[in-house]
DNA sequence: CCTTAGTCCTGCATGC
DNA sequence: TGCATGCAGGACTAAG
């Protein structure tokens, strides 16, 4: 599923969308589109990409018009520039530009959103910190009294953007930290691992173009590679690297949970 | 305010 | 082979 690593690769190669205008959309399934379809491609039409940029999960085209266009990808959603024929069964919607270039929203579970909002402030307030450093990650987990478990609040997008599922797993493990420990019981040691390896995992996966287990793909319709070096995520019943202990899935909020009951104890 | 359960969806794995 | 069942989960909403 697409977190952060993954948005942000394909973000990138969005960022080749910038100075381009916006000719129309055609919605292929009603949901795709927020909001009443007519109304949103009328008030789109002829605007120009700004900007493409990523917050979280979200990616973002800052439109000329001073309002924002946000897509999320949520479990299965992927943006194409070309659609292929095995694709086409799942377009759920069409971007088409003054130029002639057309971006392909697939997306076979139908999660995925776009949503036009009327100015940045909307978007951006509610959401967490970026995680991509060592003090943005402190700072935001320092100030958790919850008594949630922590895997809970690692996916929390209003303490932190952009950790799902996958990566959650990971920073735990690599911190050794049980997922079921109470955020405010974590020690000051605790969050300073967590502080160095939720940055240091995020980074290594956007190096490798993101995790492809099943549906992920970039632009180009090309899976990443960091699927290869997950620790925990998808690996029940192996032998943690680290001390051989067989990895366990237990389920926490209604997603599955990956860890070594050995390292993190 | 806090927390949990339900909702949306399809493809794939499993069991009989 | 066929059919029913269950599972995967990000973000939102409703309920307690």
């Amino acid at each position: 599923m697409p977190e952060l690593p993954e948005v942000e690769t394909v973000v990138r190669e969005l960022k080749c969308l910038e100075g381009e205008v916006i000719d129309h959309l055609d919605p292929h399934w009603d949901k795709t589109l927020e909001g009443s379809s007519s109304e949103v491609i009328a008030r789109l039409t002829s605007q120009k990409i700004k900007s493409v940029f990523r917050r979280g999960k979200y990616i973002a085209w800052e439109l000329s018009g001073g309002q924002v266009l946000t897509i999320h990808l949520r479990m299965t959603g992927k943006t194409l520039f070309d659609c292929p024929e095995k694709d086409q069964k799942h377009l759920r919607l069409t971007c088409y530009f003054q130029s002639g270039l057309k971006l392909f929203f697939v997306d076979i579970r139908k999660f995925g959103r776009w949503k036009l909002w009327d100015s940045m402030e909307l978007l951006l307030p509610k959401l967490g910190p970026e995680p991509l450093t060592s003090k943005a990650v402190k700072k935001a987990l320092m100030g958790v009294k919850s008594s949630r478990e922590i895997k809970k609040v690692l996916l929390d997008q209003h303490v932190l953007v952009g950790v799902g599922n996958i990566y959650a797993d990971e920073a735990l493990f690599a911190s050794k930290i049980h997922p079921t420990l109470a955020a405010s019981e974590l020690s000051a040691r605790q969050v300073s691992e967590l502080a160095v390896h939720i940055p240091r995992i995020l980074k290594a996966s956007i190096d490798n173009m993101g995790t492809t287990l099943s549906d992920y793909r970039n632009t180009k319709n090309i899976g990443g590679e960091n699927q290869h070096y997950l620790k925990v995520y998808g690996q029940t019943g192996e032998a943690c690297e680290c001390c051989g202990t067989t990895i366990e899935k237990i389920v926490i909020g209604g997603r599955g949970t990956h860890f070594c009951p050995e390292c993190q104890r």
